[in-house]
DNA sequence: AATAAAATTTAGACATGTCTAAATATATAT
DNA sequence: ATATATATTTAGACATGTCTAAATTTTATT
């Protein structure tokens, strides 16, 4: 039987590894789960007892299959429960992280089915990103961010890469939300700073605002 | 912060606290938990502290006003997600006590209340057991045991007391169920049995059945 | 290649929640 | 009232997950 901390810590080196490649260093993960190296070490050493995790001394840790599935299917259950907070509980966005963070947790294979069922087979979660089948494979959407469309283009908002409450809110005050229409018309070279048309209205956004929404150009 | 251990000790104090009257004793919380009672006088003591219950050694504890609006919400978090999970997530009244027992824990207001809205401020769970208020009121129905109804009485189930799988599985198999009318039409003295008339067929059920049925006479 | 800096692991401690076995208190029986 | 049985608590242990401080290994610098 697997505990919360250690569906936690896989799902940190789920998606660190996503998020750079190859093996996951020790305080990356200590970073990422907000807790100290050595606590890092001896969850490592237990997940690689168990064939989550491969563990070399000092080298860091990748998801074993077994683990990469586990993992995935945390994810697979927070992000379904995200869906449902939003579609049918009136949260917003921005308030369903720390609940679902409890809820990826509870046990219960026909709850998760039927959630899916209850849904609708949901592709994506409410910030864009994709929900994991029950085999943890995972859609590759061609999306990229906004900091990178070219001048004049037009293109949809996905997702968001930082999905805290400040960014959702921001985002939120100046109407941006997944499906809206976006037009680079402006690039500051100097700050990296973009003007957009949406709802057909100027807006002046930052280098870091640009660099954390994932469009899909048209 | 309360954990996951402390709420499932004022839980079973609150159910035991109905069941008996007064103090409830070391082993009946033992007992309930499937624990030891060693394990119990440790965690009354902690319950104890942090003012959830009065407790004397050797005398048992009660819940205090703050334990017990605690607990009540416990159980209305327990409830409400058994009915989520029987009339939105098509599970079977049998099937619910595991999952809700691991969904009770979620810590959210938003979330319990939004829930509720959801359900339509349902009463009942799927067991006909009542759900605690906000506050911890609880609506107390003039509800009888089956085994106490009158020869040649009319009546309708309205919920049972033992809620194993097992029992509910039996119910199914003869088709009772919330809702369901019930005539007694003859009660045997030397073992309590009683034979009573559902859905215009005939069955004879014994006094444990009998006894675990609640119903209200018309 | 030797040294300094950074990353990682180990050692020892603590909190929570559990257990067994032993001690103590309460209830029951004679 | 004393002895016996039952209920409860205490003592000491263990597992999980965390931490700080010290030791060790790896990486970067000169
Ligand atoms: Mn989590
Ligand atoms: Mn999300
Ligand atoms: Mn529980
Ligand atoms: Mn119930």
């Amino acid at each position: 039987m697997i505990t919360l901390s250690e569906e936690n810590y896989l799902k940190a080196i789920y998606h660190l590894e996503r998020q750079m490649g190859g093996a996951v260093s020790t305080n990356a993960i200590a970073d990422k789960m907000e807790t100290k190296a050595s606590s890092v070490t001896d969850m490592v050493k237990k997940l690689a007892d168990k064939d989550y995790i491969i563990y070399k001394k000092y080298q860091g840790v990748s998801l074993t299959a077994k683990g990469n599935k586990t993992a995935a299917n945390v994810v697979r259950k927070h992000r379904l429960w995200e869906v449902f907070l939003v579609e049918k509980l009136n949260f917003s966005w921005d308030e369903v992280h720390d609940v679902a963070e409890q809820l990826e947790h509870i046990k219960s294979p026909k709850l998760i089915n039927e959630l899916d069922v209850f849904l609708e087979f949901p592709t994506h979660d409410p910030h864009g990103d994709p929900i994991p089948d029950k085999d943890g494979n995972i859609s590759k959407l061609d999306k990229i961010s906004l900091s990178k469309v070219a001048l004049n283009d037009l293109c949809t908002c996905v997702g968001v890469i930082d999905s805290s409450a400040e960014f959702l809110k921001y985002l939120d005050k100046h109407k941006i939300a997944l499906g809206t229409q976006i037009k680079v018309i402006e690039k500051e070279s100097f700050d990296e700073s973009m003007t957009i048309v949406i709802h057909n209205s100027e807006l002046n956004i930052s280098k870091t605002v640009a660099n954390n929404i994932y469009v899909k150009t048209h």
